[in-house]
RNA sequence: GGGGCCAUGGCUCAAUGGGAGAGCGCUCGGCUUGCACCCGAGAUGUCCGGGUUCGAAUCCCGGUGGUUCCA
């Protein structure tokens, strides 16, 4: 199970913009469709909530109870008194995306810049687990630490949100907002605007853009708790905007404040709520208690718009709130909760955004979607939405951390569509279906298409070939219990599917009690929870909390190596860890971690590995040997040193100097690295995408998408291409620009590889151009010879290179030709005609060995003519029993063989010595095995003369021993035993 | 980084621990004016290195390569 979001949603169980979809834990609603939900019967005017003069009666649901029973006071507490019916029609059936381009829009023409989506990977936030929430990307310009060139924007944000403490996943396609994948609207001021324009723009959009029904609305303001003031201000702007004062309700801490962490900015926030109608279920009403309207967790009251005021900080944990001189804002909006209000649905699912791919679902199994029924269907629908937007994010289904969250997600999706019969392939196709639909609003799901589907079909087959082995695993385990009278999987073997099969545990349960046994979950909870480091778990792992506190409080490290020869450097030690707790100095023989606030050190990354080199303080009395440097979290570089002179404390300036030759061979690697990979797209195709790399300073390593083996030839190309470009001796030149501009200029961007909002672009040469972290050669022919060593398979899909660069290619390629000096030498040739030599030699050696058999068989069979004549009558068998010199097997056998034929019936014995030991080679025609003669048993006893051992078939065997003296002795008890057994 | 499976002729594959085969392809010959078909003949060999065994393509260990799963 995925642990809950370090950090993710601090502070903000419900209030923030976020907690307007996913975040729901309404119940299933279980409603059938509404009467009244055919938007084409729909009249576009003022939408009646009580039978109005507008709306036919027959427009009004057989449930309604009249005028009299719509609450116009949506009451805190107690709940409305009667059920209402759900009555409201809509003015007009936007579709989805009408409404995503209608909110951008809006807010474009109020002076907001459209920017688009970022990543469901969060840049540079190892703290979050995916992008949950619409102002994950802004997060630095809130605090202002980072700096844009707007001051207002508008997004339509790619969300996920599977984890946490109630395990949304199980709820996902069983209620009617439960999803892992959602989009959220938002607006955001960063300084600008504040309560006055937020308040008024929300709800003009939402009443005029969208024509809610304002009878239908609600808002929520700040009530005032923990020393904080209530929000009058915002209470007084709504109610300017013609909201009844009686329908402003004040909610307290936990619904209407926000906070991004314990510390940092925070503030009030404001809610607009839907009213759907009081025959929705509500969980308290079911405890038997009263609905708590728009504080309730139901859907009668829906939240659809959340407004945070961010007007406070808090610099220390449980500090005082200190104003911020800019306030900010920040808005959500869930797509898929306001799509279902406009379009008149009481559930997400029965939205376009939906049910188009539950269209493709229903098509793909032969069944018709039901509302009841199609729990399975809403589960696929979601999660391929979910899917195609995480692996076109870059994330890819593994075990752990983002990775684990996608497997899980896709393999629910696929079992939901084996529950529908879908037996074959099937989740990419209602992916491409998403990819399809969604294409437009977000181009990077087209661009990704084919990976997307690749990466969906290859998780299928892998789920569904070990979905049979697990059943399996299932079907021998409850044979056991059978056998035993058992009743309960064990826990052990629950923990086995999980983790080895891919089985969650439900599903387990679900077969084994199919088959009328039950499973041992307490077990099964027993093991997980000790289930170690590797054990499928959260993200964080890992990374250890003091890195995370360190580049919290510190910031990131200032890398030097960019500028100018890079390898030196002065700065100042910011922390020390020793054995992964801080300490304020160390000396001689100490082992540390120094963190600096500026370094040439490079902290391994991007495959790059760390540099050494040494740390020198206090004007050379100090001195520390750098033996790796890493990048535990994103920015932060640690050196690992070990104190050889002097001592080390917090607050020294120290001069940092980096293994100039080592960092040299490491930036040929490096830049060797992108034009190996720029031709391998060249020579194999634009499918080869890096997989993996190493840049170590002997050799490189490169791991690429590419699904059969390299052959020789593409491989010199790959190398006549790199070589080629080194020869250029091209400048290499690297520029920092903004990620949208690097990638219009058509720099290769590593798939799923997280980037700031700046990126650093290399090339090396004008063919390639990456975006790139590491260090680089001045001049592509620094660079030097660029040699593979060697092609080879990592894992399905993936081929892995080692090459080598500069002298080290040299040196390999010296070594080579040693070698082959050698074998060449060996054989008395020339390197040049060495394979011709052995090839001569080789057909010379075949040559002797057929003559040489040639010749012993002739040699052998010469005298055989007596040979036959010395054959005895035996039982009315002719037998031969005879030595002779050659010992070769297969020259014993042949003459076998011939003696065999010219004996016509009866058995045939040939002895041999070979080595000092003794062969013995029994031959039988045919009619004697029919009366009963078998050249196996017969074998058998004579070796026993030899002290060995034998065996064969009946018509042909041969045995050997030790004791070639007694050979004569074995043959003589031929005639014995063939008496022997024609007697039997 | 670790595990599973696989490796036999140019190709696709056979061969209970007991004599390395088939089909296709290839070469040559015959038939044919010629080509194709057809007929006949032939060449090409158990990935490498150890071990067990009287005997290994077969079993074991190591290596190499392929493939796949896991980390």
């Amino acid at each position: 199970m995925v642990r809950d979001l370090p950090g993710a949603q601090h502070g903000r169980a419900r209030g923030g913009p976020g907690s307007a979809a996913a975040a729901d834990t309404a119940v299933a609603t279980g409603c059938p469709p509404p009467d009244s939900a055919r938007p084409d019967t729909v009249q576009p005017s003022r939408p009646a909530v009580r039978p109005s003069p507008g709306t036919p009666p027959d427009k009004v649901s057989h449930r309604a109870r009249g005028p009299s029973s719509y609450p116009m006071h949506p009451p805190r507490t107690p709940a409305p008194p009667r059920v209402v019916a759900y009555t409201h029609t809509m003015p007009s059936a936007l579709t989805a995306s009408q409404i995503r381009e209608a909110f951008l829009k809006f807010f474009e023409e109020r002076g907001h810049r459209r920017v688009a989506s970022s990543s469901l990977v969060p840049a540079n936030d190892p703290t979050l687990l995916f992008t949950n929430a619409g102002m994950v990307q802004f997060k630095d310009v809130f605090t202002g630490r980072e700096k844009r060139d707007y001051k207002r924007a508008t997004t339509s944000q790619k969300c996920v949100r599977a984890g946490g403490k109630h395990n949304d996943l199980d709820n996902v396609g069983y209620t009617a907002r439960h999803h892992t994948f959602f989009e959220m609207l938002g607006n955001f001021s960063f300084g600008d605007y504040f309560k006055p324009d937020a308040i008024a723009y929300g709800w003009e959009f939402v009443t005029k853009t969208l024509g809610l029904d304002t009878q239908r609305l609600a808002v929520t303001v700040f009530n005032g708790e923990g020393g904080i003031p209530w929000d009058e201000e915002a209470f007084e702007l709504w109610a300017k905007q013609g909201v009844p004062r009686e329908r402003i309700y004040k909610l307290g801490l936990k619904d209407n404040f926000w906070a991004m962490g314990d510390t940092g900015p925070c503030g009030p926030c404001s809610e607009i709520h839907y009213f759907q109608g009081n025959d929705i279920a509500c969980v308290e009403e079911a405890a038997g208690k009263t609905c708590q309207g728009v504080a309730c967790d139901c859907d009668r009251w829906l939240e659809i718009w959340n407004l945070v005021f961010m007007q406070f900080e808090r610099k220390e944990k449980d500090a005082p709130l200190i104003p911020l001189p800019k306030p900010s804002i920040d808005t959500g909006a869930g797509l898929e909760r306001i799509a279902s209000v406009v379009q008149g649905k009481r559930s997400n699912y029965e939205t376009d955004l939906f049910q188009n791919i539950i269209a493709k679902v229903s098509e793909l199994c032969g069944k018709t979607y039901t509302q009841e029924g199609g729990a399975s269907m809403r589960v696929v629908a979601d999660h391929s939405r979910a899917a195609a937007f995480l692996i076109s994010d870059g994330v890819q289904p593994s075990n752990e951390g983002r990775g684990y969250v996608l497997r899980r997600i896709m393999r629910r999706a696929i079992r939901h569509g084996t529950q529908l019969g879908l037996d074959e392939l099937f989740f990419f196709k209602v992916v491409d279906r998403v990819i399809d639909l969604m294409g437009d609003a977000f181009p990077e799901l087209r661009e990704s298409r084919t990976f997307v589907l690749e990466v969906c079909r290859h998780e299928e087959s892998g789920f569904r070939q070990t979905l049979n082995r697990g059943l399996k695993l299932i079907d021998e385990e409850l044979a056991k219990l059978q056998k035993s009278g058992g009743k309960q999987l064990s826990g052990e073997v629950i923990f086995l599917l999980h983790g080895t099969y891919g089985f969650p545990w439900d599903l387990t349960q679900i077969i084994a009690r199919e088959r009328g046994y039950d499973v041992d979950l307490e077990g099964f909870k027993v093991l997980i929870g000790q289930g170690g480091p590797t054990g499928p778990i959260g993200p964080g792992q890992g990374i250890a909390d003091v890195y995370m506190k360190l580049v919290e409080r510190l910031g990131p490290t200032q890398f030097l190596g960019y500028e100018g020869e890079g390898h030196e450097g002065e700065g100042s030690i910011r922390a020390i860890l020793k054995d992964g707790a801080e300490v304020t100095q160390a000396s001689q023989g100490d082992k540390v971690e120094l963190v600096l606030d500026r370094t040439p050190f490079y902290g391994e990354s991007g495959g790059q590995v760390g540099d050494t080199g040494r740390v020198v303080g206090h004007g050379g009395k100090s001195v520390a040997q750098v033996e790796d440097a890493q990048r535990p979290v994103a920015g932060l570089v640690v050196h690992t040193v070990n104190v050889t002179e002097g001592t080390f404390k917090v607050g020294d300036m120290v001069q940092a100097g980096v293994n100039v030759e080592r960092r040299k061979s490491i930036r040929a690697n490096h830049s060797a690295t992108h034009l190996l990979h720029k031709a391998l797209k060249l020579v194999l195709g634009e499918h080869v995408k890096q997989a993996g790399s190493v840049v170590a300073p002997d050799y490189l390593r490169f791991d690429f998408s590419h699904f059969s083996p390299a052959t020789q030839e593409q491989l010199e190309k790959v190398e006549d291409l790199v070589n080629g470009w080194i020869r250029d001796n091209a400048a290499a030149e690297t520029r920092v620009m903004k990620l949208e501009d690097a990638k219009k200029s058509g720099a290769v961007a590593m798939f799923g590889e997280k980037y700031g909002e700046t990126v650093r672009v290399v090339t090396v040469h004008p063919e390639s151009t990456e975006l790139c972290g590491g260090t680089h050669v001045r001049r592509s022919g620094d660079i030097g010879l660029f040699k593979v060593t060697s092609e080879s398979g990592v894992a399905s899909g993936v081929r892995r290179i080692v090459a080598l660069t500069g002298i080290g290619a040299l040196q390999y390629v010296r070594e080579q030709e040693h070698e082959l000096r050698r074998a060449a030498e060996l054989l008395k040739t020339s390197p040049k005609d060495l394979s011709k030599r052995v090839e001569a030699t080789q057909k010379r050696v075949k040559e002797l060995e057929r003559k040489v058999e040639e010749v012993a068989v002739k040699a052998q069979t010469a005298g055989s003519k007596d040979l036959l004549e010395q054959a005895r009558e035996v039982n009315g068998m002719k037998v031969l029993a005879t030595q002779v010199d050659s010992a070769d097997d297969s020259v014993l056998r042949g003459m076998a063989d011939q003696l065999r034929d010219r004996i016509r019936s009866g058995v045939v014995a040939i002895g041999g010595e070979k080595d000092g030991r003794a062969i013995i080679l029994v031959a039988a025609t045919k009619d004697v095995v029919a009366r009963g003669i078998n050249a196996g048993a017969l074998v058998r006893e004579m070796a026993k003369e030899v002290g060995g051992k034998g065996g064969g078939k009946a018509d042909m065997a041969q045995a050997g021993g030790p004791d070639a003296a007694k050979l004569p002795a074995a043959l003589e008890k031929l005639y014995e035993l063939v008496k022997g057994a024609g007697a039997a």
